[in-house]
RNA sequence: GCGGUUGUAGCUCAGUUGGUUAGAGUACCGGCCUGUCACGCCGGGGGUCGCGGGUUCGAGUCCCGUCAACCGCGCCA
């Protein structure tokens, strides 16, 4: 018999009773009844309930055994009377009678357990991090991402795509992320960089011939974490390819992601269609460039309606250069405990508040101003060639339906009425209002759309719904400095090419897309910029001499004399906290030593980022995360 | 770098207005129990209340400082 196991943990079922076998694993939980003890036994595979009683040879040491000792044991295989069938376990029909028993390793009083449910506070489990992965949700989470890993290569290379490693040791990058760095023991005081992703060898790749390139790539970047990112590095599905457009680049990559959803997407839809969406759009609809398409909820620009309005806030607001009023429409939410709770929710974010229209059953008698209102409203149908029954049917709504909100009272019926109309909101909807620089309000404005679509179940669960934003600005200013910096990725192509770059540069488009899922950003890529001519003065925008980027650059620069190819890439750049320790292999490579980058070598912040590592995911963190 | 929250038994947490010997669950130790599968019952050990200072007759509780962790902002081509 092998030396540890005959069968694992999960193998055994009825067809095996009679049989002397052999199993090892972790004691996950034991029941002592004084005659007769079970004993839940683990491994990775599953669980089998052994048991040891008096006739035993081995009672005395079974009955020393606690949680999570490793121990051999060998046995008997019993059929379990109908009664004591336990359904819940695949080898709930059988039980084994220990014989003989082995401890392969004790454990102490253990600081995190294994069995159940309970949650831990991550610096525990981190610091008990083999513990913690011995739970049955991080098992699970590992093998998932393994799996999700193992398909994507598959799909790649079946797309035609091959697998190159690139160095890991390697220069500095000077913008972007902070460096990890490493001290260089051949050049003293001078220091490598780890990658922040694989992108200038990738595009030497490209350079060099080979076309169609993948790596499941480790990327560093020493940023400060977030609970949904990992703090140091993170692995990403990371591509180039030559020859091609953006439009091939998307349905290149569409079939790999999709087939990756619908593999591990445990039965939840995933959408055919990927609406394309400008980053313009994005932020004025969603407030956001990784809407939640799950959410229908569209917010609109309703700035005319307040100008020189009675509501003074925002008619003052918009006498500012810049400022506008957004309107977030929430069908079904028309009641005054629901707005005044989401007017609640935007002053906890930090805005003096959130003003609010929400229409229901009219209650009081219609005024002057109301019926002027109706007219006007008919008027403006009629203009608009709508039919008399139409305008009739109309004239009768708004006599049963009114408007509530202090908001709609400042403002009036007639100013009311066109938001409701622009917006297409029926009795018991409402509207949230926000005003001022889009800038200052649409990240609380992007949540507020998310928590109302949340609240009013307007939010489909069940689902991966896809976004491609595209047409990012090439550079965005400093609010501090005033300083012109690239927004995204500085090597992209600008839409218009090099003649683009000479107005204003804040205008500039780029060839930049992201594709977002459910409210992540999952891929980040762009056409490159492979005509070095375009590449300084899109440097040269930002501040850097070209002396500067042939210091920088100089290898990728002068590989673009050669003979580049124009191509595209695509790679993701969102960092969700690994799953994984993996390492994967590579062959030495060019790496040039460099000063140290915008931060020093920082003990203490190495130390902290060493201790830290990584969380479990679900399904979508981990299918994204190796994005 | 900034803001918020938290820090009490091995672990997860409670602890009221400042007032007797700081509690619970779980884990651990001992005892009982031959059909449990979150087994049950009885008993026991276990505390620098993060650290330092202050106010007070008296501080886990209030004040000041400090450290750490977490969440968020900045940052994340």
């Amino acid at each position: 018999m092998h030396a540890y196991r005959s069968h694992t943990c999960a193998e055994l079922t009825r067809s095996n009773v009679g049989e002397t076998v052999r199993l090892s694993g972790w004691v996950h939980r034991i029941r002592d009844h004084g005659g007769v003890l079970f004993i839940d036994l683990r491994d990775h595979y599953g669980i089998t309930q052994v048991l040891c009683d008096p006739d035993s040879p081995v009672f005395d040491s079974v009955e020393g055994l606690r949680s999570e000792w490793c121990v051999r044991i060998d046995g008997e295989v019993k059929a379990r009377d109908e009664s004591l069938v336990n359904p819940r376990l695949p080898t709930g029909e059988i039980e084994v009678y220990i014989r003989d028993m082995e401890v392969l390793g004790a454990a102490a009083e253990l600081p995190l357990q294994v069995f159940g449910d309970q949650e831990y506070p991550e610096e525990t489990r981190l610091r008990y991090r083999y513990l913690d992965l011995r739970r049955e949700a991080m098992q699970r989470n590992m093998t998932l991402r393994s799996d999700v890993v193992a398909s994507m290569r598959r799909r790649m290379w079946d797309t035609g795509f091959r697998e190159y490693q690139t160095p890991i040791i390697t220069a500095s990058s000077p913008e972007g992320a902070r460096d990890f760095l490493v001290p260089s023991r051949l050049h003293p005081g001078r220091f490598y960089a780890l990658p922040q992703a694989p992108q200038q060898f990738k595009q030497l790749i490209m350079v060099s011939g080979f076309d169609r390139y993948f790596q499941i790539a480790p990327c560093f970047r020493d940023e400060d974490p977030r609970a949904d990112r990992s703090p140091t590095d993170f692995y990403q599905l990371d591509m180039e390819m030559s020859f091609v457009t953006q439009q091939d680049v998307f349905d290149t990559i569409q079939p790999v992601i999709r087939g990756v959803f619908e593999e591990f997407g445990e039965g939840a839809g995933v959408d055919e269609v990927w609406p394309q969406i400008t980053y313009a759009d994005a932020a004025l609809w969603y407030g956001t460039d990784k809407p939640d398409l799950r959410n229908p909820i569209r917010m609109q620009d309703v700035s005319e309606h307040f100008r020189g309005s009675g509501f003074a806030i925002f008619a003052k607001l918009l006498e500012q250069e810049g400022t506008r009023i957004r309107a977030i429409p929430a069908p079904t939410g028309g009641s005054r405990k629901f707005c005044d709770r989401m007017n609640a929710f935007a002053q906890k974010e930090g805005l003096p508040g959130m003003g609010y229209i929400f229409w229901r059953e009219r209650s009081s008698e219609l005024t002057d101003i109301d019926l002027k209102m109706i007219e006007w409203s008919k008027h403006k149908l009629r203009t608009e060639g709508a039919s008399e029954a139409k305008i009739k049917e109309h004239e009768n709504w708004l006599h049963r339906t009114e408007a509530a909100g202090p908001l709609a009272k400042n403002i009036g019926p007639e100013r009311t009425e066109a938001i409701r109309a622009q917006l297409g909101l029926g009795k018991g909807d409402a509207a949230f209002f926000l005003g001022g620089k889009p800038a200052a309000f649409e990240r609380v404005a992007a949540r507020a759309r998310d928590v109302i679509g949340e609240e009013l179940n307007l939010t489909e669960k069940d689902r991966f719904a896809f976004a491609r934003i595209v047409d990012f600005p090439m550079y965005e200013r400093d609010e501090e400095t005033g300083a012109i910096d690239f927004s995204h990725n500085p090597f992209s192509m600008p839409r218009g090419g090099g003649e683009a770059l000479a107005g204003d540069p804040l205008e500039v488009l780029g060839y930049q897309y992201d594709l977002a899922c459910n409210g992540y950003e999952i891929v980040s890529g762009a056409i490159r910029n492979h005509r070095p001519e375009v590449m300084f003065r899109a440097f040269a925008l930002a501040g850097y001499s070209e002396d500067e980027v042939r210091r920088r650059f100089g290898g990728m620069v002068s590989a673009f004399h050669y003979g580049a190819p124009a191509w595209r890439l695509r790679g993701g750049h969102r960092p969700y906290r690994d799953a994984a320790g993996g390492h994967l292999q590579h062959p030495r490579g060019d790496h040039v030593p460099d000063e140290p980058a915008r931060r020093g070598f920082d003990d203490e912040r190495a130390k902290r980022a060493r201790k830290r590592a990584a969380d479990g995911t679900g399904v979508e963190g981990a299918a994204a995360g190796v994005n």
